[in-house]
RNA sequence: GCGUCGAUGGUAGAGUGGUCAAAUACGACACGCUGUAAACGUGUUGCCUUCGGGCUUCGGGGGUUCGAAUCCCUCUCGACGCACCA
């Protein structure tokens, strides 16, 4: 049965472009033909974050629609670093770490997509057919494309520009993302904005080897007005697996503007459903759909509860974490939630720590409060404070 | 192999004997304004401190000097040029 509303939906919802174009595909899908698809995910650190939960409902869609999808865990890719959107080169890791890092990749994709049960999505590891590949292989399948095709890269050029370097490896890396497609013989390739370039690549790579099409969809990336990346930014990244409260509250921070494209690519509330209305209240839908779907529905409830009363009706939270120690400074610091001494006193002349228990702002570094003492640092930290030695 | 240049804080990137815990920008943190928003404004942003100051940092090691991020030697890594290439 082909429903043309949901195909439209696969086809246009957080989609940027797709190659060749959107008629074809559509045609090829209004057949009835089921297509193998997959996004690549390059484990250079051990936690998806929510850039790579827009890949991952778009599979999700395709799976529902009956589609075989492969999530693909870039093992190898990764050692090497993907040079996109970077004017300098990455670390080197090593296949240990990365396979490490990928450990959890399963776990944290399965939230969004179904690794089980009818039709489920594959696994797989590039490494297993990059690591076999001979160097003379791998010269024979470079020897597709040609050097103006990869330096014709915006990004290289740039570099070239700047007098800066471009390692043979950064530069044979989209090779290697290429062949991915060619060893899995698929039909079609999701991946962010960011990616179109190696998946062109790739779709040049399979037309010489195996003399097939490969359609190439690209999502949307979430991103503010400046084109800064949301949720990605040091210390701040949205990790798929962070806890709820966290999540809620990163979410929140959002600025208004991301809050429709976020529902769009991040969530599955229909199309004409998605709330314009307050943005305060569009936003606190969001973060509970997000929450819902990476969590359930009752954790979500309950972080929203959470976070509306201390934040919004600022109430102290029930629960907080303890800190121990002979001073409040000790009990602080050792505690891990304030990294330093110094910092510590840092925050006290910012008055930034507050005893819930007195109203009052601490004042004294080397204050010792009462044993049960509840305490507010900076805004969205929160601890009581128990004395050791009493 | 020879030679030249380079390696600075979470990142980018100044600094070329004291005035350097190191400009500036971004990030982060705090406060103000708010809707825990965002934007904006202000401040903070190595560690320890009895708040006087002390200690450790500018790729590693050694040296010169009263004093080194800065000069010298050496090692590691990288870029560039030259040479070599049966």
């Amino acid at each position: 049965m082909i429903d043309k509303h949901k195909i439209d939906e696969l086809l246009t919802r957080g989609v940027e472009k797709i190659y060749p174009d959107k008629s074809t595909l559509e045609k090829v899908l209004m057949s009835g033909k089921k297509l193998r698809l997959y996004q690549g995910f390059d484990p250079t650190g051990d936690k998806l974050h929510i850039g790579h939960m827009v890949g991952l409902r778009k599979l999700a869609q395709w799976q529902a629609l009956g589609h075989q999808v492969i999530f693909l865990i870039g093992d190898y890719t990764a050692m090497i670093g993907d040079p996109s959107g970077k004017l300098s080169s990455r670390k080197v890791l090593t296949h240990e770490e990365t396979i490490t890092n990928a450990k959890n990749y399963k776990k944290q994709a399965g939230k969004i997509l179904r690794f089980e049960g009818e039709n489920p999505a594959e696994v797989l590891f590039n490494g297993d057919w990059l690591g076999k590949l001979s160097a003379v292989e791998f010269l024979q399948i470079a020897g597709n494309l040609t050097y103006s095709q990869v330096i014709e890269r915006d990004m290289f050029q740039e570099r070239l520009k700047l007098g800066q370097e471009i390692n043979t490896s950064e530069f044979l890396y989209p090779v290697m993302q290429a062949y991915d497609s060619v060893a899995m013989a698929v039909d079609l390739e999701v991946g962010g904005r960011d990616q179109m370039f190696n998946m062109m690549m790739g779709r040049k790579l399979m037309r010489q080897m195996l003399k097939k099409e490969k359609f190439v969809m690209t999502t949307k990336l979430l991103e503010d007005k400046q084109g800064v990346k949301i949720g990605k930014t040091e210390g701040n990244s949205i990790a798929l697996d962070d806890k709820p409260e966290d999540l809620f509250g990163k979410i929140m921070a959002f600025p208004d503007e991301v809050v429709t494209v976020c529902f769009e690519t991040l969530t599955t509330i229909p199309m004409e459903e998605i709330p314009k209305q307050n943005p305060l209240e569009d936003k606190k839908r969001l973060a509970f759909e997000i929450v819902k779907d990476l969590n359930d529905a009752n954790q979500a409830k309950k972080t929203q509860e959470i976070w509306e009363n201390t934040f919004q009706k600022k109430e102290t939270p029930e629960e907080m974490i303890e800190m121990r120690g002979n001073t409040l400074m000790d009990a602080v610091v050792s505690s891990g939630v304030v990294s330093s001494r110094a910092d510590f006193r840092r925050l006290v002349k910012e008055k930034a720590i507050t005893n819930l228990d007195s109203g009052e702002s601490v004042s004294d570094s080397n204050i010792i409060p009462n044993s049960g003492t509840r305490l507010k640092i900076g805004k969205r930290r929160f601890g009581r404070f128990f004395n050791n030695s009493s």
